[in-house]
DNA sequence: TGTGCGCCAAACAAAATTGCATGGATTTTT
DNA sequence: AAAAATCCATGCAATTTTGTTTGGCGCACA
């Protein structure tokens, strides 16, 4: 009994690879890219997207020179492909989220800060409480994207709003100015923000986009100021400990830190939150809710 | 900010055919019905499903005798791997929409003595493979001007250098000297370029233009021995043939001359080039694109 | 209870796909 | 302006996938 209108299969009977090379194609910009990506060889990404030019009577790339160049007929059908592979990230997390298998492997996506403060105690406690858990750790100052299972569970230091992914608040911390003792030798110990305010400072992020993110939190601070900067958190905090500016960073990571010193003793708490987050569909696997269980209690406050 | 995320295809890396396969035995019920709905057999529906089975780490269906008995796991996936089934229904309907019809006129812009010799074989095999396209063969000694759109498709023997327009160089012949069996009769068959320079010649252009041509490509030859001459390459050879002088020809096609025989064993050898040329515009065109992919392979060395 | 029918699983031969190596062409770099 | 780096196409060998055939199993029906 079909409960469902049953499929036109003779309207589908193209090669649902051949869609997945081209989808590969179009976001890579090129076939040999499209290859590294899918883990395959140009030739044969070549000749999938060929046959796919075929069987669809439809020429999708015009071959330029170096690269490709969609055409119109390929811009028409691009819309449908990225959805079927939206609906393919889909199967994978909704799949990893039935396996019930405690034996496999769990990705997390942290920021470096985390990866080399704070993941490696807790990366010994998995080891111990399931030794059968393989932990793929993704390192990374994005916020990864959980509904295409680029990563099982995040920390973030957001909370998540699209209503497939579940978070859970963990921990809220302080953020805090520091500068390291050759610096404040050199510059004095500034104990007042107005003090502060023409020293140069380390950004995490674009003069202007790091200004604008204090400005909407109550710290004003010109984007002249920075000098420099780094999206690698922890080469930023290099910079910091090498004597080029003061730097802000979480309390807690800031503790083990040697040769820094907290200035600024008025400065507005900055507060510095931390979201367990993980996606709904994967969360009811047994490995990935055991990892979450580990994260969670060593987490806390 | 990447406002197009990429795939991550490193998690989607089970094949999509595989979810095909199961979303057919989902709708018919069995792994028997799902192949004679995909056209195909039994054993490779049922090797694909477990396939993907396994690729997942999930089992899908329950082997139960009689047929197949969806698990939760299955079950679970299913509403992504309809929505994956019908974006591949939309893609075939869209490429549907956008396929330009195989039916119409595609105009082929050629010389005449390729028209003569070479396309007939040509247009039997196009005839076969695309009876409902309409084939204008354009027979002309000028360039035609692909930009103005008198043909769709150009045999040139000269690369093009119009942005515009693309080239694939598909042989590369020699031309060789010939004169017909009564013309040697009268006045002996020189071996030596020396031995001909004063025998009379059949040009393909104006005199002058036509020794112009020649010394550009090394081969010194007077003005005044070409005493007839048409651009009607064919009407040419008639005179050849008919013993008025001696004539250029690209070697592929005077070996189906009866009573012609080459002459000039030292001659200097002339490359002729032959390139198959289009617009970049029209390329995209679906019969466009077959006719050319048919004359590619026809006229491959 | 025996028989027929439909379905899935397994073994082996055939076919299609893939990977590798290479060549041609174009853009970028030095 | 030459050289390096990419990128796509193609020929050939190797691997993978598919098709064919056969056998086992459960269910329906006489």
């Amino acid at each position: 009994m079909h409960s469902r209108m049953a499929m036109n299969w003779s309207e589908i009977d193209f090669d649902w690879n051949q869609v997945r090379a081209f989808l590969a194609t179009v976001e890579e910009g090129s076939l040999s890219g499209a290859a590294r990506a899918l883990g395959t060889t140009q030739p044969t990404v070549g000749r999938q997207v060929s046959a796919l030019e075929q069987g669809l009577g439809v020429s999708l790339f015009e071959r330029a020179g170096r690269g490709l160049v969609l055409t119109p007929s390929g811009a028409a059908i691009l819309e449908a492909v990225q959805e079927m592979g939206s609906a393919a990230a889909r199967i994978s997390v909704v799949a990893a989220g039935q396996n019930d298998s405690v034996a496999g492997r769990v990705a997390i996506s942290v920021s470096d800060m985390m990866a080399i403060h704070i993941m490696p105690d807790i990366l010994r406690k998995i080891r111990d409480k399931a030794p059968e858990i393989e932990i793929e750790l993704i390192v990374t100052n994005d916020i990864s994207d959980l509904l295409r299972r680029e990563a099982d569970i995040a920390i973030r230091h957001v909370e998540p709003t699209e209503p497939e992914l579940i978070g859970r608040q963990i921990r809220s911390g302080v953020a805090r100015f520091y500068a390291s003792d050759a610096f404040i030798a050199k510059h004095g110990c500034p104990r007042r923000l107005a003090e502060a305010k023409d020293l140069p400072m380390i950004g995490f992020a674009a003069p202007q986009a790091m200004a604008d993110e204090l400005a909407r939190r109550g710290l004003q601070i010109s984007a002249g100021t920075i000098q420099f900067y780094s999206g690698a958190i922890c080469a930023a905090w290099a910079m910091v400990e090498a004597g080029l500016g003061v730097g802000l960073m979480s309390e807690d990571m800031a503790e083990d830190r040697r040769g820094l010193r907290r200035i600024l003793e008025d400065e507005p708490t900055l507060p510095v939150d931390m979201w367990l987050v993980t996606h709904r569909d994967v969360r009811t696997s047994r490995r990935i809710r055991l990892v979450w269980d580990i994260l969670r209690t060593e987490l806390a406050p």
